[in-house]
DNA sequence: CAGATTTTTATGTATATACTTATAATTCAA
DNA sequence: TTGAATTATAAGTATATACATAAAAATCTG
């Protein structure tokens, strides 16, 4: 207690994870309950706790009350991945950053954007087509719908500028984001656009953010070829 | 405190997000510090702690001992997202899974997976290509090579009952890994393997995991048209 | 005045205690 | 025997207190 010699949550964390990891508890066992591991451990419950309830964030435990802690059946690890402002992931690399606007005009919008958006037939939309460059080279090009019920300013927003990827991030706060990568190929347009040949393949993220009230903007990003995109656990 | 209005952790958390999202609190904004805190929402310090300590988690806010704590700059967003076990994603859509060891043996990597793998030059490694199919049809396959030193049973497992994938779910541990995103363009091999044309977009992951000593294995995923990764915040 | 030292301060953590809540297990009742 | 009520339990949370630690700010020094 005072001498020095104490057990922090990150060692019961990690005397726990070494437990998993060499089979000592197999996924599926119970592990001993908050109030024996702070006995054995020589730490308040509260210490133990908080190293479990880590590893169950991260996916590494079961926990249920009065059922108890067990080791997860099926250990998905779950890995975070940053959301990228295009701007400072380019500038991050020491490129220099620069976006056109492409289009800009409000459209009633096709019927699987108006399905997104949860918006009634008929509503216009903000249809704004953007390419981002990196020293000068398309990086990605963002085709994008926004509300303009849940963006009151979006209409007289200087969008060359700012993109209106980082004047939304800085406008508009939004509760929930929904995204989904995939892979395209190269057409016409994509091959125009993003200076590469038509059946290429093309990294693709496709996400809405909306607030309490309304979906916010739905936009699909599509990298031009070589995009990476990169996350450690 | 005793009668029963109290502020949760949740409810401190919902406020201070309230506040950020609102503008009350503008990105770079120092926010009033816990003990402040603590008496507006009458509620102990270590209550503010947990509200604060987890928008920090989820990169909302930027914290930094005596410096105090701001609002993020950059609201980098942080989405997790799990790590695949294929057979239980195509079971999860009701779909029958099924794989097959295309190639299977021990070989010397290229220089890529060499570096990758971090192995001395000339040393064998186990080189697997698996193709699992969903209801029959080709979903992904794993081009994977297996360091046998970072596991041992590897040489003697039965890998056709279970594809490599879940065998080392299962039986090996590991302490990190390493993924990226990217798409390419489907050649030859990749149309054979995946069914499909010849220059169509394919969605490839490439993930590496270790423990302490070794680079345990590598594998390149390269998933059939259509395929979709999704995550919400 | 630059550079080293000390002080101050906000977050970070540990602990004992107490109470809450979900839920498994048990008992009771129809 | 089934279904409802009760009990016991393990995690979940709140709190007061104390001390640790990083780093900004202030002070001291050559």
């Amino acid at each position: 207690m005072s001498g020095g010699e104490f057990n922090s949550w990150q060692t019961v964390q990690a005397e726990v994870l070494r437990r998993i990891n060499a089979r000592e508890w197999k996924p599926g066992d119970f592990i001993p309950n908050e109030a024996e591991l702070s006995v054995e451990f020589g730490c308040a419950r509260a210490t133990v706790n908080r190293a479990l309830r880590n590893l169950a964030e991260s996916g590494l435990l079961d926990r249920r009350r009065k059922a108890g802690t067990r080791v997860a059946l099926h250990p998905v690890r779950k890995a975070t991945l940053d959301i990228p402002v295009i701007r400072y992931e380019i500038e991050g690399k020491g490129q220099t950053y620069r976006h056109i606007v492409l289009l800009r005009q409000r459209e009633v919008p096709p019927s699987g954007i108006r399905a997104r958006m949860q918006t009634e037939p008929g509503v216009k939309l903000v249809h704004l087509v953007t390419l981002h460059l990196a020293d000068g080279k398309p990086y990605v090009f963002g085709d994008r719908w926004i509300n303009p019920e849940a963006v009151p300013g979006i209409e007289s927003a200087d969008l060359t500028a700012k993109s209106a990827n980082e004047w939304l991030v800085v406008n508009v706060p939004f509760e929930g984001g929904d995204f989904s990568f995939s892979a395209m190929t190269a057409g016409p347009r994509e091959a125009e656009i993003l200076a590469c040949k038509e059946g290429e393949g093309l990294f693709v993220i496709d996400r809405s953010t909306w607030n309490q009230t309304h979906v916010i903007t739905s936009v699909r990003l599509t990298f031009a070829p070589g995009y990476r995109m990169h996350t450690e656990i």
